[in-house]
DNA sequence: CCTATCACG
DNA sequence: GACGTACGTGATAGGA
C-alpha cells in the first residue's frame, strides 16, 4: 500500500491566493479554507483508499534558525486574513477523515524526510505530494513525488531539469547555489549553471571542499576558499532531518476513511453548501472502480467493435491529434463510443503514438472505418465534429450523418454558458473529466499527444467519447422539448460540412506584395520614431501606453488625460485625438505610427506566418460556438477583420487575391440589421424607404432633423448614420453625444426626435426587454435563442448591459441566422461547380469563381441570399467581382 | 497571465 | 443622487 505525503503548507498558500477572499456567515475568512477543502477532496478521490498524511509546518521558529539567524529571515508573515485559517483547515482534515501532523521545531519538509524513511524501511512506496524543490532531494526508488499544480510526475528527468544532477545530488548543488526564496546563502557568486557542474565533478560537497585547488577556475577557486564556511552552512540548512521524531507512528496511518456525516457538519459551519452538494453527488465515485476502456491494438478486437457500431446505428467519434489547428494536425488516434445499457462503452485506437508497443496502422484501420463512417444510416456523434472532420477529411476519410453536442448546448443555451465538454460534463452529468493538460502537461513542456503514453490516452480520449455519448442522450431530448429543433436542424447541423469546406479551402494571399507592404510600412515608422523621439524630447517605447502616458500627461503636462480602470493614463484614439484637436503634433505622429504598428504586426507579419507550407494558402478557423448571438468567429488568423477603413489598411486586403483564371466574387447584405430592425419593429417610413431603395441614412437625416432629403449635409447624414447603428445597439444619449462629440442635451433632443419620427422602434426594444426578463432570452427570425442573464441583476450596470443585449441580439442573432441559411442553400447549389465558398464576415461572403464561370453563377449566388427569407422590406445583394478581395468588395 | 489597444461587422 | 454608459468578436505588445 502506498504512502501518500501531503505539503500541507504549500497547499494553505495555493489555496489562499488562487481564490477570492470569502467569509463565513459569522465574517471569519475562509477563502483558503475553502480551496484546502477541495483540494483535499482531489486528494481523497486520487489516493483511493491507500493511507494520505497531511503534514503542516508547525510555527516559524524550527532548529535552521539555530543554526543561521538569516534563514527565511526576510519572509514576511502570512497576510492577517490567512491567520485565522491556519486552526481551521487542521479541522477541514479532521473532518474529512484525513490524519495530519506537525511538530514544533520541525519543518513540514522534516516530517515528510522521517515518514518516506519509516515508509523505505518498511518496503512500503511513498508518494510526495507538492511541487516543493526543496522535497526533490527525497527522490529514490520506492519515493516518487506528484506535482498537484501541473499534475504531473516529478521523476529525476525533472530534477535533473531543475538541478542539473541527479536527487541525490541535489543538497549538495543547493550548498553551493544558495536559494534566495529561503535566503540560503550558497557561495555568492555560484548559480545553478556553476554549481551543478562543480558537483557532476566532485560528486559531493565535501569532496570539493577537500579539493579546491584542482578546480580549475582561479575565481570559482578563491569564491569556494573564501565561503566553504558558508556553502557548509547551507547544506545543513536545505538538508532534510529524516531522524524528526514522528508525531503518529508510522503503523497507526490508516488508509482513507471519508466520514461523510462529519464532514458536511463542518462544511456546513463554515457555509460551503454548494461545495458540499458536490461533494456529496461525487460521494458514490469515492472508492468506486473507475470505468474501463478499451484500447483497441489489433484488428479483431477493431471488427469486433466496427460490427457492434453497425449494429446499434450510432457511433461517438473523437480525434486525438498533434495538433489544434485541424489543417496541419496529424491523427494519433480514435476514440469510439457505442451505446451501451443506460449508457456508453468506449475504447481508443492508437495509430501513430511515439511509444514502441502494437498499434494499428492507420490504413487498415480505414478499411474497417471508412464504411461506418460514411454510412448515412449510422449517426456520427461528436463535440465539435468540424474539427474532427476537418482531421479526417486531411486522412483520406470521409463523414456523412452527423450529431454534434456542442451545437446542441450552443442552440440550447446560447448567451448562458461555454459549451466545453469539460464543462458541460460537470454541469449536467457531475462528471469532472480528465483534462488534456492532465495528460500532456502544460506550458511550454507540453507533449504533443502522439508523446503521450497510449493508457493515458486511452483513459482520455475514451472518456470524452463516452462523455461525448451522455451529453447527446442529455440534450437530444431537449431540443424539441425548448423548441430549439428547427436552428440545430436546419441551421447548425447542416452548417458543419459547409465550414469544413470553406476551412480546407482557404484562400491565396500575394506573399510578395505584403513583404513589399512591410517594408514600406517599417521605413515610414522608422521615420515616424525619429519625428516622435524629438517631439518628446527623449527616446521611448512607443508602443507602452504607460510610457506614452508617463510623457503626454507628466513631462509634458498636457491636459485631457483620462484614466483607465486601473488608474493608469489612458491614451487610446479617443484620447489622442482629442489632443491633435487642440493643435498637438506628438500624438498625431504617434496615431499614424500605432496605425503601421498594427499592420505590421497583426496583419502582414501574422498573414506571412499562417500561410500554410503544404496548400500555400491561409486557412482560418471558424468557431460556431464563439459569438452568443449565433456569429461565427473567426481564428488563426481571424480573417474578419482584416482593415478596409484606411487607406493603408486597404492594401492589406489587396493581397487576398484569387488564384490563376479566378475571380474573388464577394457578396454582401447591404443594411442588412437596419432592415431587420425595420421589419420587426414594424416602422412604415424606414419599411418604405427600402422599398424605395433610397439612401437610408439621408433618409434618417431627413427624418430626425425634419430637413428635405437633397438638403442634407454630408455632416447631417453621418450624424445620421451614427444614430441609426446607435439604435442597433442600445444607445444612450450619452454614449451618442460621446460619438459625435455633441452635448448630452442635442444627443438627448436626436434620440427623442428619432422616437418620434420611426413610431414601433420603442416598442421593439420594450417587448424584447420585456421578453428578456420574463423568459431569460430573446429569440431571432429563426427562432434562435440569446440568453441575456443579468437581465434580472439587482446590480445596475449588469443589468442595463443586458438590457442593451436584449436590443442587439435579435438583429445580429437574426443576420446571421440568414447568412448561415444562404451559406447552406450555396454549398449545396454549387456541388456541380467549380466555385468555392471561401469566407464568411458576418453579413459579407467570399468566393473563388473559374473565370468561366463568373457569369453564370454571380447572379444567381445573390437571388439565393436575397430570396432566403420574405421580410416586409427586401433584401439586398451587393455583388462585386475582381482579382482581389479590396476590389471586388467595392 | 492580464490590460490596453485596435482591426472588423 | 450617483454611476456608468453602444452590440459582437480576436490578435498583439507591454509589463507585472
Amino acid at each position: 500500500m502506498t504512502l501518500h505525503l501531503v505539503d500541507g503548507s504549500g497547499y494553505i498558500f495555493r489555496a489562499y491566493y488562487a481564490l477570492p477572499p470569502l467569509t463565513s456567515p459569522d465574517g471569519t475568512p475562509v477563502g483558503a479554507v475553502y480551496g484546502f477543502c477541495n483540494m483535499l477532496h482531489r486528494l481523497i478521490e486520487k489516493v483511493d483508499s491507500n493511507r494520505l498524511l497531511v503534514i503542516f509546518d508547525a510555527g516559524r521558529k524550527t532548529f535552521r534558525q539555530d543554526i543561521y539567524p538569516e534563514y527565511k529571515a526576510h519572509r514576511p508573515p502570512p497576510p492577517d486574513d490567512l491567520i485565522p485559517q491556519f486552526s481551521l483547515i487542521r479541522q477541514a482534515c479532521e473532518a474529512f477523515g484525513v490524519p495530519s501532523v506537525e511538530l514544533p521545531g520541525f519543518e513540514a519538509d522534516d516530517l515528510l524526510a522521517a515518514y518516506a524513511k519509516a515508509s523505505l524501511e518498511r518496503n512500503d512506496k511513498t508518494q510526495i505530494i507538492s511541487a516543493d524543490k526543496d522535497l526533490m532531494q527525497l527522490l529514490r526508488p520506492g519515493v516518487t513525488m506528484w506535482d498537484p499544480i501541473k499534475n504531473r510526475q516529478i521523476d529525476e528527468q525533472v530534477v535533473f531539469e531543475k538541478f542539473g544532477v541527479t536527487p541525490d545530488k541535489v543538497i549538495d548543488v543547493q550548498a553551493l547555489c544558495g536559494d534566495s526564496s529561503d535566503n540560503i546563502p550558497g557561495v555568492p557568486g555560484f548559480g545553478p549553471k556553476t554549481s551543478a557542474e562543480l558537483i557532476q565533478l566532485f560528486g559531493n560537497l565535501e569532496n570539493l571542499l577537500e579539493n579546491i585547488s584542482e578546480v580549475k577556475q582561479p575565481r570559482r577557486r578563491d569564491l569556494l576558499t573564501q565561503h566553504a564556511e558558508l556553502a557548509k552552512i547551507s547544506k545543513k540548512l536545505v538538508t532534510l532531518d529524516d531522524n524528526a521524531p514522528l508525531p503518529i507512528a508510522y503503523t497507526e496511518i490508516a488508509p482513507v476513511k471519508v466520514d461523510f456525516e462529519k464532514r458536511d457538519l463542518f462544511l456546513k459551519e463554515l457555509g460551503f453548501l454548494s461545495l458540499m452538494k458536490r461533494l456529496q453527488l461525487a460521494d458514490g465515485n469515492v472508492g468506486s472502480k473507475p470505468v474501463v476502456y478499451t484500447c483497441i491494438k489489433d484488428i479483431n478486437t477493431l471488427k469486433q467493435w466496427v460490427d457492434q457500431a453497425s449494429g446499434a446505428g450510432k457511433l461517438v467519434i473523437d480525434c486525438e491529434t498533434t495538433s489544434l489547428n485541424a489543417m496541419q494536425a496529424k491523427l494519433v488516434g480514435l476514440a469510439m463510443g457505442i451505446p451501451s445499457g443506460p449508457g456508453y462503452k468506449a475504447a481508443y485506437i492508437p495509430f501513430a503514438h511515439q511509444e514502441n508497443t502494437q498499434q494499428i496502422f492507420l490504413d487498415a484501420a480505414k478499411v474497417l472505418l471508412q464504411p461506418l463512417l460514411e454510412n448515412p444510416a449510422i449517426m456520427k456523434i461528436g463535440h465539435n465534429l468540424k474539427y474532427d472532420l476537418l482531421v479526417l477529411r486531411q486522412h483520406g476519410f470521409e463523414v456523412t450523418a452527423l450529431d454534434d453536442t456542442m451545437l446542441m448546448s450552443y442552440v440550447l443555451h446560447g448567451g448562458e454558458h461555454g459549451h466545453s465538454m469539460d464543462y458541460l460534463a460537470l454541469k449536467y452529468l457531475n462528471r469532472t473529466t480528465i483534462t488534456f493538460e492532465e495528460v500532456a502537461g502544460k506550458g511550454k513542456a507540453q507533449k504533443t499527444f502522439d508523446m503521450v503514453e497510449i493508457s493515458a490516452a486511452t483513459n482520455y480520449a475514451a472518456e470524452d467519447a463516452e462523455i461525448t455519448g451522455l451529453l447527446c442522450n442529455h440534450f437530444k431530448p431537449e431540443l424539441s422539448a425548448y423548441q430549439v429543433s428547427s436552428v440545430y436542424e436546419l441551421t447548425e447541423r447542416p452548417l458543419i460540412p459547409v465550414i469544413v469546406s470553406m476551412e480546407e479551402a482557404g484562400i491565396c494571399v500575394d506573399s510578395k506584395q505584403l513583404q513589399h507592404l512591410g517594408q514600406d510600412f517599417s521605413k515610414r515608422m522608422i521615420s515616424l520614431e525619429q519625428e516622435i523621439y524629438a517631439l518628446a524630447g527623449q527616446e521611448f517605447n512607443i508602443g507602452s501606453p504607460a510610457q506614452l502616458g508617463e510623457i503626454l500627461f507628466e513631462k509634458h503636462q498636457l491636459s485631457g488625460a483620462k484614466k483607465t480602470k486601473t488608474g493608469s493614463y489612458s491614451t487610446d484614439v479617443d484620447v489622442l485625438e482629442k489632443l491633435v484637436a487642440q493643435g498637438f503634433e506628438l500624438p498625431k505622429k504617434v496615431l499614424e505610427w500605432r496605425g503601421l504598428a498594427k499592420l505590421n504586426s497583426t496583419y502582414v507579419e501574422g498573414l506571412l506566418n499562417a500561410i500554410n507550407p503544404i496548400t500555400g494558402r491561409v486557412h482560418t478557423s471558424y468557431s460556431m460556438v464563439g459569438a452568443a448571438t449565433g456569429r461565427l468567429s473567426s481564428s488563426d488568423p481571424n480573417l474578419q477583420n482584416i482593415p478596409i477603413k484606411s487607406e493603408d489598411g486597404r492594401k492589406i486586403r489587396q493581397a487576398f487575391i484569387a488564384k490563376p483564371e479566378h475571380k474573388l466574387v464577394s457578396l454582401d447584405y447591404s443594411q442588412i440589421e437596419l432592415r431587420l430592425l425595420a421589419h420587426f419593429a414594424d416602422v412604415p417610413t424606414l419599411q418604405q424607404a427600402f422599398l424605395n431603395g433610397e439612401d437610408i441614412h439621408a433618409r434618417t437625416a431627413s427624418d430626425v432633423f425634419g430637413i428635405p432629403t437633397d438638403q442634407i449635409t454630408p455632416q447631417l447624414r453621418r450624424r445620421a448614420k451614427t444614430i441609426n447603428f446607435g439604435i442597433l445597439y442600445g444607445i444612450s444619449a450619452f454614449g451618442l453625444a460621446k460619438q459625435l462629440g455633441i452635448s448630452n442635451q442635442e444627443a438627448s433632443q436626436m434620440i427623442n426626435a428619432y422616437f418620434v419620427r420611426y413610431p414601433g422602434i420603442d416598442a421593439y426594444i420594450r417587448n424584447y426587454q420585456r421578453q428578456a426578463r420574463e423568459q431569460g432570452f430573446v429569440t431571432t427570425l429563426m427562432g434562435r435563442k440569446i440568453h441575456t442573464p443579468g437581465i434580472l441583476d439587482k446590480n445596475a450596470m449588469l443589468r442595463q448591459f443586458a438590457e442593451r443585449q436584449a436590443i442587439n441580439a435579435p438583429l445580429q442573432g437574426s443576420n446571421a441566422d440568414i447568412i448561415k441559411r444562404a451559406m447552406i442553400k450555396i454549398h449545396n447549389f454549387l456541388k456541380p461547380y467549380q466555385t468555392r465558398l471561401l469566407l464568411q464576415v458576418h453579413d459579407e461572403l467570399i468566393f473563388e469563381v473559374p473565370n468561366s464561370e463568373v457569369a453564370e453563377i454571380a447572379p444567381k449566388l445573390k437571388e439565393i441570399m436575397e430570396n432566403i427569407t420574405q421580410l416586409k422590406v427586401p433584401l439586398v445583394v451587393d455583388t462585386g467581382v475582381a482579382e482581389n478581395w479590396d476590389a471586388a468588395h467595392g
